[in-house]
DNA sequence: CAGCTAACGCAAAAGAATAGCTTTTGCCCT
DNA sequence: AGGGCAAAAGCTATTCTTTTGCGTTAGCTG
């Protein structure tokens, strides 16, 4: 954006609220952009040219919706650290509404800019995590990449390809493997 | 369907092949209902009511798209039997027109039905490169959810949530540390 | 072969997206 | 401060998409 702050800025928000509102009053399939633009004050055609379409739009607001709220806990020790990280996470994706908004960032980003997004806020957490117990001086540290390939992506493929059957205990196994590697498996 | 067969079959067949004649043609972002409708020869209603919209007609193409063609190669060993197919799978996912399918089959399809037939071709492809392992008598065989887990999984997050970086390399590491599991990290 | 009904065609109407042009409003420079 | 430039928003007409109601066709079943 050219200039950041003054109308724009404010129809930015009042763009972002509106679709805020009307996801809670009419619900998602319901959306419209000139249901958005005319319950944000402003005339569609701004916001066609501002986002392109509403699949655009949805995207945008998805990855705030996406935006992680809190620092993860710190109990202390790696493995509790994690594990707690990993159970809330694959609660918060694997809802309903959580579902929707994966769905929504992946979907209006052909170049996967607002995807990125979402996995850098993942990476950003699991780098606090791992930071913390490298210095508390913990002993097998992995890096965040490990992390990512090994706990968050088998969670994120089974919420996008196979519905059903996820639950905090697949969370924690996949910690637990992940910090274990010599475990056998057969 | 209640009626598979006669005219609904020809209309849906009619339909299917309008959508890969034009995709080809005009490209992805250009198709629209009324324009594959034309093309099959059909009227736009009979398209929306018997697919809905847009999203789930090109979800369900993108799903024959994603089918696998043929069966494994069969080198002899696991260990090269799932590297080839790691590795021919993630090239043809992450190209440009791969990336587009795996979206489109992901999107038009709330209940997650043609996703899951997506994950259902990668774990048919890999329990029979798994199966023949066993026959052959091979030590230390994981089992299909392990790879999906550690390979499929790994492969498919990068290529949706984090685009560029993704090279052969990858999925042979992938899949050498699926089966060496005592193998340390950092 | 006769009846039933799902599925399609047609056409009208509602709604969404686009494009051209005008107006407003930040921002920068003197 | 004031003036000029250009980005962004408003307005409106037009096009294209989507929905919907009703009549027709054509598989399926007895």
């Amino acid at each position: 954006m050219a200039r950041p702050g003054g109308r724009s800025a404010r129809v930015q928000q009042a763009v972002h609220a509106a679709v805020h509102e009307l996801e809670a009053e009419v619900g998602r399939e319901a959306l419209t952009v000139p249901l958005i633009a005319s319950r944000a004050g402003v005339t569609p055609s701004t916001v066609y040219r501002r986002w392109g379409d509403l699949r655009e739009l949805l995207s945008d607001v998805a990855v705030e919706h996406l935006r992680p709220e809190a620092e993860p806990e710190d109990t202390g020790e790696l493995a509790a650290d994690l594990t707690v990280w990993a159970e809330q996470f694959l609660d918060e994706m694997a809802s309903p509404s959580g579902r929707a908004y994966i769905r929504d960032a992946l979907l209006g980003d052909p170049e996967g800019a607002n995807a990125g997004q979402c996995s850098a806020y993942a990476a950003e957490q699991i780098g606090t995590v791992l930071r913390r117990a490298a210095d508390r001086g913990e002993q097998r540290v992995p890096d965040a990449e490990t992390v990512l390939d090994r706990v968050v992506a088998p969670m994120m493929y089974r919420i996008l390809f196979r519905p059903g059957g996820l639950d905090a205990d697949y969370a924690r196994r996949l910690v637990a493997d992940c910090l274990t590697p010599e475990r056998d498996r057969r």
